[in-house]
DNA sequence: CGCCTTCTTGAAGGATCTCAAGAAGGGTGG
DNA sequence: CCACCCTTCTTGAGATCCTTCAAGAAGGCG
């Protein structure tokens, strides 16, 4: 039995991909932590700056950046509640990735020193967090082939399709309604267009009766239509992998 | 002392950004290993299928690609000789990526399981594996931004000029010369654009007398001038991590 | 020598951008 | 609770980068 913890999300995240004993469950949900609130539109790690903790998301929306010499930014991730947005950065001395908080968010800082104590005793947890990583990079992947190989409407019905299924909205009958607390503008840097194109596609999209966007919530109308659009296949996310797929690294000593 | 290996180059790259033992680099000359020929556009790597093996790339290069449901690829990565290309898969069991050799390719597969083997035994050659992982996405999201946020000019040349340094053919003084065996139509799927825009942009840049490539060799005439036209900063590719910044994951028991 | 891939060139069309400005929305302080 | 300000959204018109389609030239390989 288990106390309820502010790092179960991200233990039920590893579990939906990993095989982790309750021994290196425990030792994940027993990770010193800091919780720490972050105003909408802040940068909170920037490239060069040393770190020693990672973060995991909360509450909120976190956008990876990186940005060109011009100041253009693209965001190269979302992260929702439950990811932890910087975890490569316990083997890794400099961040690669940037990271603003999109909307209000509440982190939890976690010290690299404990994440690698843990994954030196623990060999399947090393390869847990190395495999979430590889996630990320799968998403990151699909990510290129959105901006690169689609036009602007299957471009933002990809990004909505994206979100829906990993905030765990979709797929379902009727209506797929979920919280998304991104503007125009931040699409916009997600997605390599203009705001003022973004604009003017999401109303037609609209048009169409396929997705309403109003507030900070995103009201999709049909689905499997919208998913023909985004050309999405869910594959890519790595949504709950079938236990009998699961690879585990066995210790050794 | 240490006989020649064809591993040697895959060893020398994770010891460019990790501390291993003599012990463990041993373990990892060791790994099994079968090379093979694969003839160029030839896929040899599809997404859906199971494998056992990780393919080190010994000569030519390998592209890592998606495509979506019209047929049209998207290039999301370039491997060159010393490259694991989908390290990843030992972790995941099925590849996330697709491989095609781009020109014709020599690969050596490792099986997955004497890679886990290694890296169950020691923390700190699994914390190498991750690592050099990481440094691929990395690589990722600067594509994202290379195709989001740049024009195509400044596209191909940030493709050149990454390849340049990873090659170790730049920086240097006068002309940066390297064999490049990457078709148009082949830049085209990496940079998202067509393959007459490509040459177009490539003879403009030429004509600029910026880049000249003939046959399967790149000529960079004016290193500096087309790293400012990339807006090309080499600090994301990670090479030669100095030393007192490498991380070591200790061994716990 | 012949075939197939790759490169090159032209012309026209279209998707997206740029610039500009006004409307709507949300938060904050008086 | 209202007024104000700043962010976000919306709309228009013109410019441009890139694509599409087409076809011929050049290059490499058996």
């Amino acid at each position: 039995m288990r106390t309820h913890s502010d790092l179960q999300p991200f233990l039920d995240r590893l579990n939906s991909r990993s095989i982790l004993t309750q021994q290196e469950q425990q030792a994940i949900l027993d990770l010193p932590r800091h919780a720490e609130q972050v105003r909408s539109n802040r940068d909170f790690v920037r490239l060069g700056e040393r770190v020693q903790h990672s973060c995991l998301v909360v509450d909120g929306i976190v956008g990876g950046f990186s940005q060109n010499s011009n100041g253009a930014r693209q965001i190269t991730a979302f992260f929702i509640p439950g990811d932890m947005a910087d975890l490569q950065s316990v083997v890794q001395s400099t961040p690669t990735t940037a990271l603003q908080a999109l909307s209000v968010a509440t982190i939890l800082k976690i010290p690299h020193a404990a994440i690698r104590a843990v994954a030196a005793r623990y060999p399947a947890v090393a390869a847990a967090f190395w495999r979430d990583c590889m996630v990320d990079t799968a998403v990151l992947a699909q990510w290129v082939v959105n901006i690169g190989r689609r036009d602007a409407r299957a471009r933002i019905a990809h990004l909505l399709c994206e979100a829906a299924v990993r905030l765990k909205a979709a797929p379902a009958k009727g209506d797929v309604v979920f919280p998304f607390a991104v503007t125009q503008l931040q699409m916009a840097d997600a997605t390599g267009l203009t705001p003022v194109h973004i604009n003017r596609t999401i109303m037609a999209l609209r048009k169409e009766e396929l997705v309403t966007i109003r507030g900070h919530t995103v009201w999709i109308h049909d689905w499997d239509s919208l998913a023909e659009v985004a050309d999405f296949d869910p594959e890519y996310l790595q949504i709950d992998v079938r236990p009998e797929q699961r690879i585990r690294i066995a210790e050794a000593c």
